[in-house]
DNA sequence: AGCACGCCGACT
DNA sequence: GTCGGCGTGCTC
């Protein structure tokens, strides 16, 4: 890693050379600001510090240093950057070079960037506070005091400081500005602004022996004599010299031991523990600790790979040789996972840092619990439900190179790496690695490649169902492929039936959803005391509902879309917006009590299921029951455990998890995950069935996949059920040939917003016939009103524009774009419209 | 993104 | 006649 730069060394400070700093604000702002640096820190500021600016009339922030330079900007006097965070930068080099990358590549400002890279504890932000005048008198204020503003004064001189949202909550109204304003008048308190650290160390009580019981060894003697009369005091010095053999070594005094440990002790009494502590013989003090727990006494276990996972780790060793980028393609339950893990410690025998990038809903206890037992603590796991304080010491201890390897989600590829040698994306085809809201609009699988670049390291992609690009970079030699396509251990690959719904209907042997195959053979499963998994690609009750006799469905009043049904809190709710109300009893068109449910999610499932099969256990697991982090830990550990017999939930249920026990997966609905309107529909539909049937019989038993259908027909079954997935690419990469898809072209989708859905057409076939002229080889589509046409109260338009390679440059075709956005608005008929541009969307 | 300045409707 | 709504423009 280059070292940071040190612009000026000590012995020349008395030079004062005037430094200005570049600095970037975590803000969507086109830009660099230019502060001045102040003399005496001339020598403590480098490139990647935090330092703290006022950026207008009060706001006091967090930024980045980009650069340190002695040109005084024209036009304007910097203002002095008040503080430095850092003593050694907390972002290097290397991540400064993949953030202007990232900004570049997806059309957003650096801010943003460093406003998705850093975790917010790292970026500071000052909170305006009210304290009282120095100079007010409560005992006789100048001018006369409202109720609400005594009430203020009142709580300022117990308090000394408030919030906004404090003054808001004490006297429950929001129109408090007013009041501030009017007692500023007054001159009764002033406005200030604060910036509060908002890491806070993980700290523990100690306790050790005062050390004038440890110098000389007669003293604990003497102690112990002295104790003799206090059977439980002495119980507790006893304790304490068995988990600290002082006597043996005096150092090991000064570490003492965690408080908690004696405390926590039933043979010990706290109050003895307290006394000890009160007549000094005992002391307590406190240290910091990590919050990942530091054990150096697991070592890295070996365990044996299969012949055939030796050979796919040659191969992959074997071809880094000569191209950067290998695709490992292994069907499910081929173990891919232990050659990552053979792969990951290679790279660290070489010194080097590892990332390994999985999809949040892949990133499971059961995963890092298993990499854990291998790699200790010199892991780190990057999580999205971790809490700041966690992330932070994350990012840390990669800094500090505490952690060599990272296992994370999207985010982890903003952390600050400084010699990375193997990256490794999981999954690799999860359309879940883009992000689309906010900006950045960045595909972690992309940026990984990039990053891979820059540190000059190799990257493995991996996935039973690779995307349909990355099989066509792999195929073409482009890339490394290597092929794993034996099933680990004994078991072979799942049975799969389709079961035909629709004739099954005209039967009338359907039970609600459930075709009778399905449910006959979840009862015989349940018999043998094996597990089910029901897999349904939609959270909720039913995704509407709708009157029997006037046909009136209820709709969002912010979005072009019906409410959803959700049961469990009788409530109807809209899933773009959350806007949300109660279940009418009777409809409010035409008052009939003859309200229907229209289609289904998981909620209504489970529940039909239970009476169905009232003996069996069943949980539900989505977005709606995993809300919380322990949640999810416990519908997993209680399916683990086999509480639960039958567990049916969305694409949660379908990746990074292994149960040994379930013998029958079943797909309730196949065709709602086919029948989508977008170029990707089949290729997502082949990479979820084959997902899902994945779960089935594990170690040693064959599994059974049942897939329901209303047109058994279709041709993506066959490739499902033959496990072909060659077939699927061909058919797939032929298909995107003929219709200019990637990765012919690269997609850039311009969509327009605007609250008036007449301007918002205008302002968006304004901006298709800018694109289509200024753009003359390439293709612009568009603007078309999506299905869904209003999100929140913004009427939406999309211009899809495909680049051609060939002719354009990528880069000069995304300054046109960007630069026929902003004529747009100089239009003042147009200067509301927000425009989002998403490159290489999924 | 905030925040301040600035011009048009419903209240004392 | 004022308060206060949020449109618009700026922040080194």
């Amino acid at each position: 890693m280059s070292q940071p730069l040190l612009f000026q060394s000590s012995d020349q400070a008395t030079e004062r050379i005037t430094l200005f700093a570049d600095v970037i604000l975590p803000l969507p702002l086109p830009k660099l600001y230019t502060y001045r640096v102040p003399f005496d820190m001339n020598d403590d500021i480098f490139v990647g510090t935090r330092v703290i600016v006022q950026f207008g009339a009060k706001k006091i922030l967090s930024c980045i240093v980009a650069d340190v330079h002695e040109t005084p900007p024209a036009g304007y006097q910097a203002k002095y950057i008040l503080e430095i965070i850092d003593e050694k930068p907390v972002v290097t080099p290397q991540q400064l070079k993949i953030f202007n990358w990232i900004a570049e590549y997806y059309m957003c400002t650096i801010g943003e960037v460093i406003n998705a890279a850093l975790p917010s504890a790292l970026k500071l932000s000052s909170e305006s506070r009210i304290q009282l005048h120095p100079q007010f008198n409560a005992e006789y204020p100048v001018y006369p005091l409202s109720p609400a503003e005594e009430k203020i004064v009142f709580a300022l001189g117990q308090n000394k400081t408030l919030t906004f949202t404090e003054v808001g909550n004490l006297l429950q109204i929001n129109h408090f500005h007013k009041i501030i304003k009017s007692l500023i008048q007054k001159e009764v308190i002033i406005i200030f602004e604060e910036i509060a650290d908002k890491y806070t160390p993980k700290v523990v009580k100690k306790l050790r022996l005062s050390p004038n019981f440890v110098h000389e060894a007669e003293m604990l003697e003497e102690l112990m004599n002295q104790l003799a009369v206090r059977p439980k005091q002495l119980d507790v010095v006893l304790h304490y010299l068995q988990k600290v053999p002082v006597h043996q070594n005096v150092h090991l005094n000064e570490k003492g031991v965690d408080k908690n440990i004696l405390t926590s002790n039933p043979h010990l009494s706290l109050s003895s523990i307290n006394a000890l502590i009160k007549k000094g013989i005992l002391e307590q003090f406190e240290t910091i600790v990590s919050r990942f727990p530091v054990d150096d006494t697991k070592p890295i276990p070996a365990f044996n790979l299969s012949e055939h996972q030796i050979a796919a780790r040659d191969e992959i060793l074997n071809l880094f040789g000569s191209k950067d980028i290998v695709l490992l393609h292994g069907i499910t339950g081929s173990g891919k996972t232990e050659v990552y893990i053979d792969l990951i410690k290679k790279a660290m025998e070489g010194g080097g840092q590892v990332l390994y990038l999985l999809p949040e809903i892949a990133l499971t206890a059961q995963i890092v619990t298993r990499l854990i037992k291998v790699f200790g603590n010199r892991l780190g796991v990057y999580h999205s439900k971790f809490s700041d304080n966690e992330r932070v010491e994350v990012w840390n201890g990669i800094l500090s190179g505490r952690f060599s390897v990272v296992i994370g989600v999207r985010s982890a590829i903003f952390l600050p790496f400084y010699n990375l040698s193997l990256i490794i994306v999981d999954e690799e085809h999860e359309s879940s690695y883009k992000q689309y809201e906010p900006a950045p609009r960045y595909n972690a699988r992309e940026v990984a490649l990039m990053l891979a670049t820059y540190h000059k390291c190799k990257t493995l992609l991996g996935s039973a169902t690779p995307a349909v690009e990355t099989y066509y970079n792999a195929k073409t030699g482009r890339w490394g492929l290597v092929t794993m396509n034996k099933r680990f251990g004994q078991a072979g690959l799942p049975d799969i039936e389709l079961v035909d719904t629709r004739r099954e209907s005209q039967k009338k042997t359907m039970h609600s959803h459930f075709s009778q195959k399905l449910l006959a053979m979840i009862e015989s499963k349940l018999k043998k005391e094996e597990q089910v998994i029901l897999f349904q690609n939609r959270r909720g009750y039913a995704p509407y509902i709708n009157c029997h006799d006037c046909d009136w469905i209820p709709k969002c009043k912010n979005c072009a879309v019906s409410l959803s049904y959700h049961k469990y809190n009788r409530e109807l709710r809209c899933h773009y917006c959350g806007y949300h109300e109660t279940m009418p009893h009777e409809c409010p068109a035409c008052g009939s009590a003859m309200i229907k449910t229209v289609g289904f999610g998981t909620e209504k499932i489970e529940d039909e299921l239970k009476l169905l099969l009232p003996e069996a256990n069943i949980q539900r697991m989505d977005l709606d029951t995993t809300r919380s982090k322990n949640s999810y830990q416990q519908i997993i550990a209680d399916f683990e455990a086999n509480n639960t017999n039958v567990l049916v939930g969305t694409q949660m249920v379908t990746k990074g998890l292994d149960f040994e026990n379930v013998s029958l997966v079943g797909i309730i609905n196949a065709d709602s995950i086919i029948n989508y309107p977008d170029y990707r529909a089949h290729e997502r539909a082949y990479q979820m069935f084959v997902q899902v049937s994945g779960r089935a019989g594990r170690k040693g038993k064959k599994g059974l996949v049942i897939i329901q259908t209303g047109n058994p027909s279709q041709g993506i079954f066959q490739k499902v059920m033959e496990n072909d997935y060659m077939a699927l690419y061909e058919h797939e990469i032929q298909e995107r040939r003929k219709f200019n898809f990637p990765p012919f072209m690269r997609v850039i989708k311009v969509t327009v917003k605007h609250v008036d859905e007449k301007l918002n057409e205008q302002a968006a076939a304004l901006l298709a016939k800018e694109f289509t002229d200024r753009l003359p080889n390439n293709q612009v589509l568009g603007p078309e009103v999506p299905y869904i046409f209003k999100i929140r109260n913004y009427f939406l338009s999309e211009i899809h524009i495909k680049l051609d390679r060939e002719h354009t440059s990528l880069k000069s075709a995304k300054l046109v774009i960007a630069d026929a956005i902003n004529q747009i608005k100089f239009n003042k008929d147009f200067r509301n419209i927000r425009v989002v541009v998403d490159v290489d969307p999924v």
